[in-house]
DNA sequence: CATGAATGAGTTTTCATTCAT
DNA sequence: GATGAATGAAAACTCATTCAT
């Protein structure tokens, strides 16, 4: 009695294949320019398609944008969730992320979280959207900490929001994007000096003679 | 037999109050709000004068705001020089340098610099203008990071770029902002755990056992 | 088996009609007002549009203005360019072109060129942009004069120069234009009597007995 | 029982003084600038005093530039009004007109005129203000052109307005002021010439052989 | 569905004029 | 009287969003 699941007309196929051309195209703008400097006119031209078009897609600038970012978002929290589950140690989990996310930097395709991230407006309503993903994200990696303190990896004596913390700046680094977009350093180069900084200092003293 | 310094002319003192307050509301917003979401109308009406008036001390939005930025960026500046001639070990001077920060970032006037830095325009314009003391504040810590690595405190294997870049994302990290201001950590325990994971993590390896 | 000469699609017929209305109120306005208190707002209130609808048309006011003062400018080269190539004395030729100044003050669309020849700003800009189509305008009486003192019709002896402006005076002459708006006189007399001045003034006093 | 007339207070000596001061800076700023340009702000500063003194003399800005106005047509309107009681011949008093505008052109004090006609704003209250003398001014040149013709100077076929719009066309000619700035003729050669034209064309053709 | 012309609220900026000191 | 800081109305221009075709 139910709707037969017929995969997906061919309509709905164009229709998604269109949408997945605008997201493209608006990442490529916002490569250079802020949120407020991106013009939906801008976005529409580069797709080849009518201003009005956009809106049958998105039904604001924000959420056009908000797409796009949460697109990136995804692809970023499956893989944190394929750590997650991941038996390695902690610490090793942790270079994984950085390696992620440094990496990625190498492609223009996610270097824009940083461009977006600077619009207050978007922010909030991030945060209010999205305020589960990023708690559950957030609350992952303060699993990931508390099991390498349980497991003698990290120092117990540190505070796991401060060590959380620590670890995202690096993470989210500004400074980094820099340094990589001069390509002063490779990515890899980045994920090694960045993680023997940070586990290092995070590593259960105790252990260190040993490493 | 020189003028009588007149400190300031009465005039002159209350034009530098109102320009004062001005800044002061200017800030408020920007606490709230982006640069594109700021609008001049809202800075008057929180000063409580005429748009106008504005005019007579900024002679646009965007220096009403870049004389934020600058103020503050002097404030660290000179700190950051002191710290740089001080004998102290390069370790203690980085020390020294997150305490600042941090400690700043208890008290509102100081927070903007986040908002601010958001702005793709004005970033523009506070690298041309400022583009020595960027350069010199960089080359300054290149500095302090190199005298490490000669006087046997860091690792001499780390890039020093890469430490550079560290200790930049962790000076001006968005997620501490966040940790200090919903009041979780006080801004010293930050400083303190922070210099711990740095230091430890880049110190030099020889040095550990003793620690 | 060449294109259909569909002349203009309706879209393009419609966006130039509207380019002509509003192009047709900004003149409406600016036979009573100057360019400089002529504002959008009116202007898009007279065509009973949207301010914003202005922009898709014209660029800035400038624009606007500046291409009504050039549409007739067109009308005016056009017909000296082919008195230029007339093969009529010098005379004729002259005369030909103060009918055509002058006729043309009987219709409104025409006379606010002298509302617009007021504004600073736009002289400016109209000479840049114009600058060789007033020199070719300029040198091409120069030479129907020159022509005129060879051809033994006009006194050689006067100054080329202060006969052209002169003319010009003549032919742009503000005072004419209340004359005529007046209903004082017709154009036709006004072409009559000035040509009588100003030609028997300027013939050869050698042809004078037999003229 | 009457006020004794001291001749003028000093306080009002001054008073006129600061007012020529006030004058005289804006005709300087108006020989570079449209009325529409020209700022109070400017004027005062070039004066040397504050803007609010300028309303002390001014009530408005409309004023002030009128008042400017008024006293260079007071100035021409003198002249006129002594050439009009003169004895001279018609042609002579016409020439004599003709030399103190086109001399007066020289000195950048007069100039202005033509910048300050440009502004439709002034020229209505100029308009309704010295209606009467603007009427005058024109039928005491009537009565120059009639008087030509009584006497057989000037042709009586020739449209006596005619005759007086031609002249005033040649008096008040925007493209002579080019001519004259440029230096490429002298103000004197231009008198000559233009005479030349104008009372050939405009005398009595059964004078022309003998004159 | 797609279009893109039209909208109009919102923003910055200017400047004549006023008025407390 | 003089000052010049303050005012606020007015103007140009932008752009997300709507909607008739």
């Amino acid at each position: 009695m139910h709707e037969p699941v017929r995969p997906l007309s061919l309509k709905e196929r164009q229709r998604q294949q269109r949408r997945a051309l605008i997201l493209q195209a608006t990442e490529e703008v916002l490569l250079e320019k802020d949120y407020y400097e991106l013009s939906m006119e801008e976005v529409a031209a580069r797709v080849g398609i009518a201003k009005g078009t956009l809106y049958l897609h998105f039904s604001r600038k924000e959420e056009l944008v908000l797409a796009l970012l949460e697109e990136q978002l995804k692809i970023i929290i499956k893989s944190v969730q394929e750590i997650l589950v991941a038996s390695e140690p902690a610490r090793v989990r942790l270079e994984m992320l950085l390696a992620i996310v440094f990496l990625s930097l190498k492609d223009r395709r996610k270097r824009l979280i940083y461009a977006l991230f600077g619009a207050v407006e978007l922010r909030t309503i991030l945060k209010e959207r999205h305020h589960t993903l990023f708690k559950q994200f957030s609350s992952a990696l303060t699993k990931i900490i508390d099991d390498g303190k349980a497991a003698g990896e990290f120092d117990a004596s540190l505070s796991t929001p401060i060590m959380l913390h620590t670890f995202l700046s690096l993470l989210g680094s500004y400074p980094f994007k820099h340094l990589l977009l001069n390509e002063t350093v490779t990515p890899e180069e980045l994920v090694q000096h960045v993680s023997t900084i940070y586990f290092r200092g995070v590593v259960n003293p105790l252990l260190r003679p040993i490493q």
